[in-house]
DNA sequence: TAAAGCAAAATTGCATACAATTTCGATTTA
DNA sequence: TAAATCGAAATTGTATGCAATTTTGCTTTA
Protein backbone atom coordinates (compact mmCIF):
# COMPACT_ATOMS: atom_id res chain seq x y z
CA UNK A 1 0.00 0.00 0.00
CA UNK A 2 1.53 3.53 -1.62
CA UNK A 3 1.47 5.86 1.73
CA UNK A 4 0.40 8.80 0.34
CA UNK A 5 1.64 12.16 2.04
CA UNK A 6 -1.66 13.19 3.04
CA UNK A 7 -1.95 9.53 4.77
CA UNK A 8 1.25 9.84 6.40
CA UNK A 9 0.98 13.21 7.66
CA UNK A 10 -2.37 12.10 8.76
CA UNK A 11 -0.25 9.29 11.08
CA UNK A 12 1.51 12.34 12.66
CA UNK A 13 -1.71 13.20 14.12
CA UNK A 14 -3.48 9.83 14.17
CA UNK A 15 -0.44 8.31 16.07
CA UNK A 16 0.05 10.88 18.64
CA UNK A 17 3.55 12.44 17.11
CA UNK A 18 1.51 15.61 16.61
CA UNK A 19 -1.18 16.14 20.00
CA UNK A 20 -4.00 18.55 19.56
CA UNK A 21 -3.53 22.01 19.82
CA UNK A 22 0.04 21.34 17.99
CA UNK A 23 1.05 23.70 15.23
CA UNK A 24 1.83 22.12 11.76
CA UNK A 25 4.33 24.01 10.34
CA UNK A 26 4.89 24.00 6.81
CA UNK A 27 8.68 24.23 6.04
CA UNK A 28 9.59 21.92 8.65
CA UNK A 29 7.29 18.98 7.78
CA UNK A 30 8.10 19.76 3.89
CA UNK A 31 11.48 18.92 4.73
CA UNK A 32 10.12 16.21 7.53
CA UNK A 33 9.16 14.78 4.50
CA UNK A 34 11.87 15.82 1.84
CA UNK A 35 9.43 17.28 -0.78
CA UNK A 36 8.62 21.13 -1.07
CA UNK A 37 5.74 23.06 0.98
CA UNK A 38 3.51 22.66 -1.85
CA UNK A 39 1.79 19.13 -1.70
CA UNK A 40 2.50 19.46 2.02
CA UNK A 41 0.06 22.39 1.76
CA UNK A 42 -1.98 20.33 -0.10
CA UNK A 43 -2.22 17.52 2.40
CA UNK A 44 -2.98 20.33 5.27
CA UNK A 45 -5.89 21.39 3.69
CA UNK A 46 -6.77 17.64 3.17
CA UNK A 47 -7.01 16.91 7.06
CA UNK A 48 -8.66 19.94 7.28
CA UNK A 49 -11.90 19.07 5.35
CA UNK A 50 -11.35 15.82 7.22
CA UNK A 51 -11.80 17.77 10.47
CA UNK A 52 -8.55 16.48 11.80
CA UNK A 53 -6.61 19.39 11.78
CA UNK A 54 -8.04 23.20 12.04
CA UNK A 55 -7.14 25.60 9.01
CA UNK A 56 -6.72 29.16 10.75
CA UNK A 57 -6.37 31.90 7.48
CA UNK A 58 -2.48 33.55 7.72
CA UNK A 59 -1.75 31.44 10.63
CA UNK A 60 -0.17 27.50 11.03
CA UNK A 61 -2.96 25.00 11.47
CA UNK A 62 -3.38 23.58 14.30
CA UNK A 63 -4.44 19.72 15.84
CA UNK A 64 -8.21 20.05 16.07
CA UNK A 65 -8.90 20.00 19.97
CA UNK A 66 -12.11 19.43 22.02
CA UNK A 67 -13.32 20.87 24.96
CA UNK A 68 -15.27 18.68 27.28
CA UNK A 69 -18.45 19.63 25.75
CA UNK A 70 -17.33 19.01 22.59
CA UNK A 71 -15.50 15.79 23.12
CA UNK A 72 -18.66 14.53 25.16
CA UNK A 73 -21.15 15.22 21.97
CA UNK A 74 -18.96 13.77 19.63
CA UNK A 75 -18.97 10.75 21.29
CA UNK A 76 -22.40 10.58 21.76
CA UNK A 77 -23.18 11.29 18.28
CA UNK A 78 -20.41 8.07 17.73
CA UNK A 79 -22.23 6.18 20.01
CA UNK A 80 -25.40 6.30 17.86
CA UNK A 81 -23.67 5.80 14.64
CA UNK A 82 -22.07 3.00 15.88
CA UNK A 83 -25.14 1.46 17.26
CA UNK A 84 -26.46 1.98 13.69
CA UNK A 85 -24.05 -0.20 12.29
CA UNK A 86 -23.91 -2.98 15.01
CA UNK A 87 -28.07 -3.01 14.39
CA UNK A 88 -27.31 -3.21 10.75
CA UNK A 89 -24.15 -6.09 10.75
CA UNK A 90 -26.71 -8.18 13.39
CA UNK A 91 -28.76 -8.41 10.06
CA UNK A 92 -26.71 -8.68 7.76
CA UNK A 93 -23.39 -10.38 8.71
CA UNK A 94 -22.50 -12.97 6.11
CA UNK A 95 -20.97 -16.31 7.06
CA UNK A 96 -17.53 -15.00 6.42
CA UNK A 97 -17.87 -11.99 8.55
CA UNK A 98 -19.19 -14.22 11.54
CA UNK A 99 -16.00 -16.46 11.29
CA UNK A 100 -13.90 -12.80 11.09
CA UNK A 101 -15.74 -11.67 14.04
CA UNK A 102 -15.45 -14.72 16.22
CA UNK A 103 -11.62 -15.08 15.09
CA UNK A 104 -11.37 -11.27 16.49
CA UNK A 105 -12.90 -12.11 19.74
CA UNK A 106 -11.04 -14.79 20.53
CA UNK A 107 -7.45 -12.84 19.45
CA UNK A 108 -8.80 -9.95 21.23
CA UNK A 109 -8.84 -12.42 24.66
CA UNK A 110 -5.25 -13.22 24.18
CA UNK A 111 -3.90 -10.05 23.68
CA UNK A 112 -6.28 -9.05 27.21
CA UNK A 113 -4.65 -11.52 28.73
CA UNK A 114 -0.85 -9.96 27.49
CA UNK A 115 -2.04 -6.47 28.13
CA UNK A 116 -0.66 -5.62 24.83
CA UNK A 117 -2.25 -2.31 24.68
CA UNK A 118 -0.46 -1.52 21.29
CA UNK A 119 -2.27 -4.50 19.90
CA UNK A 120 -5.66 -3.59 21.82
CA UNK A 121 -5.70 -0.25 19.99
CA UNK A 122 -5.35 -2.07 16.76
CA UNK A 123 -8.03 -5.31 17.78
CA UNK A 124 -10.69 -2.04 18.57
CA UNK A 125 -10.13 -0.47 15.24
CA UNK A 126 -10.59 -3.88 13.28
CA UNK A 127 -14.02 -4.96 15.42
CA UNK A 128 -15.62 -1.51 14.53
CA UNK A 129 -14.12 -1.81 10.91
CA UNK A 130 -15.56 -5.57 10.74
CA UNK A 131 -19.03 -3.80 11.85
CA UNK A 132 -18.66 -0.93 9.84
CA UNK A 133 -18.53 -3.17 6.73
CA UNK A 134 -21.18 -5.66 8.13
CA UNK A 135 -23.87 -3.19 7.67
CA UNK A 136 -23.42 -3.76 3.98
CA UNK A 137 -23.87 0.51 3.86
CA UNK A 138 -20.88 2.56 1.88
CA UNK A 139 -22.70 6.06 2.97
CA UNK A 140 -22.81 4.75 6.86
CA UNK A 141 -19.51 2.77 6.77
CA UNK A 142 -18.18 6.41 5.38
CA UNK A 143 -20.04 8.40 8.30
CA UNK A 144 -18.38 5.99 11.06
CA UNK A 145 -15.09 6.34 9.75
CA UNK A 146 -14.70 10.03 9.75
CA UNK A 147 -16.50 10.31 12.95
CA UNK A 148 -13.95 8.38 14.27
CA UNK A 149 -11.07 9.60 12.73
CA UNK A 150 -12.01 13.00 14.02
CA UNK A 151 -11.93 11.49 17.43
CA UNK A 152 -8.98 9.49 17.01
CA UNK A 153 -6.71 11.81 18.70
CA UNK A 154 -8.19 11.51 21.77
CA UNK A 155 -9.51 7.86 22.01
CA UNK A 156 -6.43 6.14 20.86
CA UNK A 157 -4.72 8.05 24.41
CA UNK A 158 -7.40 5.32 25.81
CA UNK A 159 -4.96 2.91 24.93
CA UNK A 160 -1.72 3.98 25.75
CA UNK A 161 -2.28 5.22 29.30
CA UNK A 162 -0.86 3.43 31.66
CA UNK A 163 -3.33 4.03 34.27
CA UNK A 164 -5.68 2.27 31.54
CA UNK A 165 -4.21 -1.38 32.47
CA UNK A 166 -6.81 -2.09 34.95
CA UNK A 167 -9.83 -1.36 32.86
CA UNK A 168 -8.29 -3.16 29.76
CA UNK A 169 -10.31 -6.19 29.98
CA UNK A 170 -13.84 -4.09 29.75
CA UNK A 171 -13.54 -2.98 26.48
CA UNK A 172 -12.59 -7.31 25.77
CA UNK A 173 -15.58 -8.09 27.77
CA UNK A 174 -17.82 -5.27 25.76
CA UNK A 175 -17.32 -6.13 22.40
CA UNK A 176 -17.69 -9.93 23.00
CA UNK A 177 -21.20 -9.02 24.49
CA UNK A 178 -21.60 -6.84 21.62
CA UNK A 179 -20.55 -9.73 19.01
CA UNK A 180 -22.73 -12.05 20.72
CA UNK A 181 -25.27 -10.25 20.19
CA UNK A 182 -24.44 -9.49 16.58
CA UNK A 183 -23.78 -13.15 16.09
CA UNK A 184 -27.56 -13.75 17.48
CA UNK A 185 -29.52 -11.32 15.11
CA UNK A 186 -30.44 -9.54 17.84
CA UNK A 187 -30.30 -5.60 16.18
CA UNK A 188 -31.56 -4.03 19.06
CA UNK A 189 -29.80 -5.59 21.88
CA UNK A 190 -26.54 -4.97 19.49
CA UNK A 191 -27.65 -1.37 19.32
CA UNK A 192 -27.80 -0.87 22.91
CA UNK A 193 -24.61 -2.49 23.37
CA UNK A 194 -22.75 -0.49 22.14
CA UNK A 195 -24.18 2.85 22.99
CA UNK A 196 -23.53 1.93 26.35
CA UNK A 197 -19.54 0.34 25.17
CA UNK A 198 -19.08 3.80 24.12
CA UNK A 199 -20.51 5.74 26.68
CA UNK A 200 -18.06 4.00 28.98
CA UNK A 201 -15.31 4.79 26.64
CA UNK A 202 -16.44 8.21 27.04
CA UNK A 203 -16.48 7.96 30.86
CA UNK A 204 -12.70 6.10 30.77
CA UNK A 205 -11.45 9.19 28.92
CA UNK A 206 -12.97 12.09 31.01
CA UNK A 207 -11.33 10.26 33.90
CA UNK A 208 -8.04 9.99 32.30
CA UNK A 209 -7.81 13.81 31.71
CA UNK A 210 -9.02 14.55 35.41
CA UNK A 211 -6.51 12.71 36.64
CA UNK A 212 -3.90 13.86 33.91
CA UNK A 213 -4.63 17.53 34.89
CA UNK A 214 -6.87 18.96 32.76
CA UNK A 215 -5.70 18.55 28.91
CA UNK A 216 -9.12 19.36 26.72
CA UNK A 217 -10.09 22.61 26.96
CA UNK A 218 -6.90 23.56 27.33
CA UNK A 219 -5.42 24.22 24.06
CA UNK A 220 -8.85 26.58 23.44
CA UNK A 221 -6.99 29.36 21.57
CA UNK A 222 -8.26 32.90 22.77
CA UNK A 223 -9.93 34.56 19.25
CA UNK A 224 -8.47 37.57 17.48
CA UNK A 225 -9.83 40.92 17.20
CA UNK B 1 -19.53 36.68 4.90
CA UNK B 2 -16.74 36.46 2.95
CA UNK B 3 -17.03 33.83 0.39
CA UNK B 4 -13.53 32.08 0.06
CA UNK B 5 -12.40 30.10 -2.97
CA UNK B 6 -13.33 26.40 -1.61
CA UNK B 7 -16.88 27.40 -1.05
CA UNK B 8 -16.90 29.20 -4.37
CA UNK B 9 -15.64 25.65 -5.88
CA UNK B 10 -17.98 23.92 -4.24
CA UNK B 11 -20.94 26.09 -5.07
CA UNK B 12 -20.20 25.45 -8.52
CA UNK B 13 -21.04 21.68 -7.80
CA UNK B 14 -23.34 22.28 -5.11
CA UNK B 15 -25.83 25.01 -7.53
CA UNK B 16 -25.04 22.36 -10.68
CA UNK B 17 -22.89 24.31 -12.85
CA UNK B 18 -20.50 21.37 -12.60
CA UNK B 19 -22.71 18.21 -13.03
CA UNK B 20 -21.72 14.52 -11.50
CA UNK B 21 -18.94 13.03 -13.72
CA UNK B 22 -17.77 16.64 -14.82
CA UNK B 23 -14.08 17.05 -14.81
CA UNK B 24 -12.67 19.98 -12.73
CA UNK B 25 -10.12 21.44 -15.10
CA UNK B 26 -7.47 23.11 -13.11
CA UNK B 27 -6.51 25.46 -15.48
CA UNK B 28 -9.66 27.07 -16.50
CA UNK B 29 -11.13 26.89 -13.09
CA UNK B 30 -7.72 28.95 -12.19
CA UNK B 31 -9.06 31.55 -15.18
CA UNK B 32 -12.83 31.56 -14.50
CA UNK B 33 -11.81 32.92 -10.82
CA UNK B 34 -8.78 35.03 -11.55
CA UNK B 35 -6.19 33.52 -9.45
CA UNK B 36 -3.36 30.70 -10.25
CA UNK B 37 -3.75 26.86 -10.13
CA UNK B 38 -1.96 26.95 -7.04
CA UNK B 39 -5.15 28.04 -4.28
CA UNK B 40 -7.29 26.26 -6.70
CA UNK B 41 -5.51 22.52 -6.43
CA UNK B 42 -5.45 23.36 -3.22
CA UNK B 43 -9.77 23.83 -2.91
CA UNK B 44 -10.18 21.04 -5.14
CA UNK B 45 -8.35 18.46 -2.71
CA UNK B 46 -10.60 19.77 0.25
CA UNK B 47 -13.57 19.19 -1.87
CA UNK B 48 -12.19 15.75 -2.53
CA UNK B 49 -12.00 15.17 1.23
CA UNK B 50 -15.22 16.34 1.82
CA UNK B 51 -16.69 13.66 -0.50
CA UNK B 52 -17.84 16.29 -3.27
CA UNK B 53 -15.09 15.55 -6.12
CA UNK B 54 -13.63 12.53 -6.76
CA UNK B 55 -9.67 12.74 -7.07
CA UNK B 56 -7.56 10.53 -9.54
CA UNK B 57 -3.74 10.62 -9.51
CA UNK B 58 -2.56 12.37 -12.38
CA UNK B 59 -6.08 12.57 -14.28
CA UNK B 60 -8.11 14.92 -13.79
CA UNK B 61 -10.62 15.30 -10.50
CA UNK B 62 -13.95 14.90 -11.31
CA UNK B 63 -17.61 15.51 -9.53
CA UNK B 64 -18.25 12.78 -7.27
CA UNK B 65 -21.08 10.51 -9.18
CA UNK B 66 -23.09 7.94 -7.33
CA UNK B 67 -24.92 4.51 -8.98
CA UNK B 68 -28.33 3.27 -7.91
CA UNK B 69 -26.96 1.28 -5.17
CA UNK B 70 -24.63 3.85 -3.28
CA UNK B 71 -27.74 6.56 -4.08
CA UNK B 72 -29.84 4.27 -2.59
CA UNK B 73 -27.62 3.29 0.80
CA UNK B 74 -26.55 7.32 0.48
CA UNK B 75 -30.62 7.85 1.13
CA UNK B 76 -31.02 5.29 3.69
CA UNK B 77 -27.85 6.63 5.80
CA UNK B 78 -28.97 10.24 5.68
CA UNK B 79 -32.47 8.77 6.65
CA UNK B 80 -31.02 7.54 9.88
CA UNK B 81 -28.81 10.47 10.53
CA UNK B 82 -31.94 12.86 10.09
CA UNK B 83 -34.17 10.66 12.00
CA UNK B 84 -31.64 11.30 15.15
CA UNK B 85 -31.30 14.73 14.84
CA UNK B 86 -35.33 15.21 14.93
CA UNK B 87 -35.99 12.78 17.49
CA UNK B 88 -33.33 15.04 19.27
CA UNK B 89 -34.57 18.59 18.44
CA UNK B 90 -37.84 16.92 19.53
CA UNK B 91 -36.81 16.72 23.52
CA UNK B 92 -34.75 19.75 22.66
CA UNK B 93 -35.86 22.60 21.07
CA UNK B 94 -36.13 26.19 23.07
CA UNK B 95 -38.35 28.14 22.44
CA UNK B 96 -37.41 30.54 20.31
CA UNK B 97 -36.67 27.14 17.99
CA UNK B 98 -40.39 26.50 18.01
CA UNK B 99 -40.98 30.00 16.88
CA UNK B 100 -39.00 29.87 13.89
CA UNK B 101 -40.23 26.12 12.99
CA UNK B 102 -43.64 27.26 13.30
CA UNK B 103 -42.62 30.40 10.90
CA UNK B 104 -40.94 28.19 8.65
CA UNK B 105 -43.84 26.12 8.16
CA UNK B 106 -46.12 28.78 7.16
CA UNK B 107 -43.47 30.03 5.03
CA UNK B 108 -43.15 27.14 2.80
CA UNK B 109 -46.87 26.71 3.01
CA UNK B 110 -47.02 29.98 1.23
CA UNK B 111 -43.85 28.89 -1.73
CA UNK B 112 -45.38 25.57 -2.33
CA UNK B 113 -48.67 27.15 -3.39
CA UNK B 114 -46.54 29.60 -5.79
CA UNK B 115 -44.61 26.56 -6.91
CA UNK B 116 -41.27 28.63 -6.32
CA UNK B 117 -39.13 25.89 -6.76
CA UNK B 118 -35.63 27.77 -5.55
CA UNK B 119 -37.62 28.87 -2.54
CA UNK B 120 -38.83 25.39 -1.86
CA UNK B 121 -34.95 24.05 -1.97
CA UNK B 122 -33.69 27.27 -0.16
CA UNK B 123 -36.69 26.01 2.66
CA UNK B 124 -35.94 22.42 2.70
CA UNK B 125 -32.16 23.53 3.33
CA UNK B 126 -33.11 25.66 6.04
CA UNK B 127 -36.01 23.08 7.41
CA UNK B 128 -33.42 20.58 8.25
CA UNK B 129 -30.55 22.91 9.45
CA UNK B 130 -32.93 23.88 12.08
CA UNK B 131 -33.64 20.43 12.76
CA UNK B 132 -29.79 19.99 13.07
CA UNK B 133 -29.43 22.96 15.09
CA UNK B 134 -31.91 21.64 17.26
CA UNK B 135 -30.05 18.42 17.94
CA UNK B 136 -27.63 20.50 20.47
CA UNK B 137 -24.80 18.05 19.41
CA UNK B 138 -22.13 19.86 17.09
CA UNK B 139 -20.40 16.72 15.89
CA UNK B 140 -23.90 15.27 15.05
CA UNK B 141 -24.69 18.75 13.42
CA UNK B 142 -21.48 18.12 11.38
CA UNK B 143 -22.45 14.92 10.20
CA UNK B 144 -25.56 15.42 9.06
CA UNK B 145 -24.34 18.37 6.64
CA UNK B 146 -21.39 16.43 5.67
CA UNK B 147 -23.85 13.87 4.77
CA UNK B 148 -26.12 16.03 3.30
CA UNK B 149 -23.32 17.85 1.25
CA UNK B 150 -22.23 14.29 -0.68
CA UNK B 151 -25.68 14.24 -1.96
CA UNK B 152 -26.58 17.05 -2.73
CA UNK B 153 -25.83 17.25 -6.61
CA UNK B 154 -28.38 14.44 -6.80
CA UNK B 155 -30.99 15.99 -4.15
CA UNK B 156 -30.99 19.35 -5.67
CA UNK B 157 -32.13 18.21 -8.88
CA UNK B 158 -35.16 16.96 -7.23
CA UNK B 159 -36.65 20.78 -6.86
CA UNK B 160 -35.15 21.61 -10.16
CA UNK B 161 -37.05 19.12 -12.68
CA UNK B 162 -40.16 20.11 -13.97
CA UNK B 163 -41.52 17.08 -13.45
CA UNK B 164 -41.83 17.39 -9.82
CA UNK B 165 -44.52 20.11 -9.72
CA UNK B 166 -46.71 17.70 -9.05
CA UNK B 167 -45.27 16.08 -6.28
CA UNK B 168 -43.86 19.68 -4.94
CA UNK B 169 -46.87 19.47 -1.96
CA UNK B 170 -46.06 16.07 -0.75
CA UNK B 171 -42.50 16.99 0.84
CA UNK B 172 -44.43 20.22 2.78
CA UNK B 173 -46.63 18.04 4.27
CA UNK B 174 -44.30 15.71 5.05
CA UNK B 175 -42.01 18.64 6.90
CA UNK B 176 -45.46 20.06 8.38
CA UNK B 177 -45.85 16.45 9.95
CA UNK B 178 -42.53 16.20 11.17
CA UNK B 179 -42.58 19.52 12.52
CA UNK B 180 -45.81 18.85 14.34
CA UNK B 181 -44.43 15.95 16.19
CA UNK B 182 -41.08 17.94 16.85
CA UNK B 183 -43.52 20.51 18.22
CA UNK B 184 -44.98 18.11 20.49
CA UNK B 185 -41.88 16.31 22.11
CA UNK B 186 -42.79 12.94 19.97
CA UNK B 187 -39.30 11.99 19.52
CA UNK B 188 -40.18 8.20 18.27
CA UNK B 189 -42.79 9.91 15.99
CA UNK B 190 -40.53 12.56 14.61
CA UNK B 191 -37.80 10.08 14.09
CA UNK B 192 -40.46 7.68 11.97
CA UNK B 193 -41.83 10.52 9.87
CA UNK B 194 -38.27 11.66 8.91
CA UNK B 195 -36.70 8.44 7.72
CA UNK B 196 -40.07 7.92 5.56
CA UNK B 197 -40.02 11.52 4.04
CA UNK B 198 -36.07 10.71 2.89
CA UNK B 199 -37.47 7.48 1.84
CA UNK B 200 -39.90 9.00 0.02
CA UNK B 201 -37.33 11.33 -1.50
CA UNK B 202 -35.06 8.45 -2.61
CA UNK B 203 -38.20 7.58 -4.52
CA UNK B 204 -38.84 10.49 -6.55
CA UNK B 205 -35.33 10.78 -7.46
CA UNK B 206 -34.89 7.35 -8.37
CA UNK B 207 -38.03 7.87 -10.69
CA UNK B 208 -36.61 10.85 -12.03
CA UNK B 209 -33.68 9.39 -13.00
CA UNK B 210 -35.76 6.75 -14.97
CA UNK B 211 -37.98 9.25 -16.32
CA UNK B 212 -34.68 11.42 -17.75
CA UNK B 213 -32.62 7.67 -19.04
CA UNK B 214 -30.67 6.79 -16.54
CA UNK B 215 -28.99 9.53 -15.17
CA UNK B 216 -26.37 7.84 -12.34
CA UNK B 217 -25.20 4.80 -12.89
CA UNK B 218 -23.73 6.30 -16.15
CA UNK B 219 -20.63 8.00 -15.50
CA UNK B 220 -19.26 5.15 -14.01
CA UNK B 221 -15.59 5.72 -15.57
CA UNK B 222 -14.28 2.12 -16.26
CA UNK B 223 -10.76 1.66 -14.31
CA UNK B 224 -7.28 1.60 -15.56
CA UNK B 225 -5.01 -0.96 -15.40
C1' DT C 1 9.41 44.69 37.63
C1' DA C 2 6.04 44.44 34.18
C1' DA C 3 3.86 46.29 30.25
C1' DA C 4 4.26 48.38 25.72
C1' DG C 5 6.48 49.22 21.37
C1' DC C 6 9.10 47.99 17.57
C1' DA C 7 12.00 45.82 14.27
C1' DA C 8 13.83 41.51 12.58
C1' DA C 9 12.81 36.84 11.66
C1' DA C 10 9.69 33.41 10.58
C1' DT C 11 5.64 31.87 8.24
C1' DT C 12 1.78 31.75 5.18
C1' DG C 13 -0.49 32.83 0.49
C1' DC C 14 0.09 32.92 -4.19
C1' DA C 15 2.23 33.10 -8.92
C1' DT C 16 5.22 31.08 -12.06
C1' DA C 17 8.17 27.57 -14.23
C1' DC C 18 9.21 23.11 -15.58
C1' DA C 19 9.16 17.95 -15.57
C1' DA C 20 6.20 13.86 -15.89
C1' DT C 21 2.13 11.87 -17.51
C1' DT C 22 -2.04 11.62 -19.84
C1' DT C 23 -5.14 12.81 -23.51
C1' DC C 24 -6.37 13.55 -28.18
C1' DG C 25 -6.15 13.46 -33.01
C1' DA C 26 -4.03 12.47 -37.23
C1' DT C 27 -1.90 8.97 -39.81
C1' DT C 28 -0.95 4.44 -40.87
C1' DT C 29 -2.12 -0.33 -41.37
C1' DA C 30 -4.79 -4.62 -41.58
C1' DT D 1 -13.91 0.85 -42.62
C1' DA D 2 -12.11 0.04 -38.21
C1' DA D 3 -8.35 -0.73 -35.27
C1' DA D 4 -3.72 0.38 -34.02
C1' DT D 5 0.17 3.55 -33.65
C1' DC D 6 2.60 7.51 -32.86
C1' DG D 7 3.50 12.28 -31.72
C1' DA D 8 1.96 16.82 -30.35
C1' DA D 9 -0.88 19.26 -27.18
C1' DA D 10 -2.96 19.48 -22.89
C1' DT D 11 -2.93 18.55 -18.03
C1' DT D 12 -1.27 17.32 -13.56
C1' DG D 13 2.56 17.23 -9.84
C1' DT D 14 6.12 19.67 -7.67
C1' DA D 15 9.76 23.17 -6.81
C1' DT D 16 10.99 27.83 -6.19
C1' DG D 17 10.59 32.78 -5.45
C1' DC D 18 8.47 36.78 -3.62
C1' DA D 19 4.95 39.69 -1.29
C1' DA D 20 1.98 40.04 2.80
C1' DT D 21 1.18 38.98 7.43
C1' DT D 22 2.20 37.10 11.76
C1' DT D 23 5.31 35.91 15.40
C1' DT D 24 9.16 36.63 18.38
C1' DG D 25 12.37 38.68 21.24
C1' DC D 26 14.71 42.74 22.45
C1' DT D 27 14.49 47.40 23.91
C1' DT D 28 12.20 51.11 25.92
C1' DT D 29 9.20 53.14 29.23
C1' DA D 30 6.02 53.82 33.08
Amino acid sequence: MPHTLRQKLADLVLLGTLKPGDRLDEHSLAERFGVSRTPIREAIRQLGASGLVEIRPRRSAVVRSFDRTELSEAFEAMGEIEALCAARAAVRFNEAERLRLRALIAASEDITARKDRAAALEMDFEFHGLLHDGARNWMLKTVAEETRLKITPYSAALFTMESYDADLGRPHCQHADIAEAVLAGDSDRAAALMREHIAQALISLQKFFDETAARPDAPKEKGRT
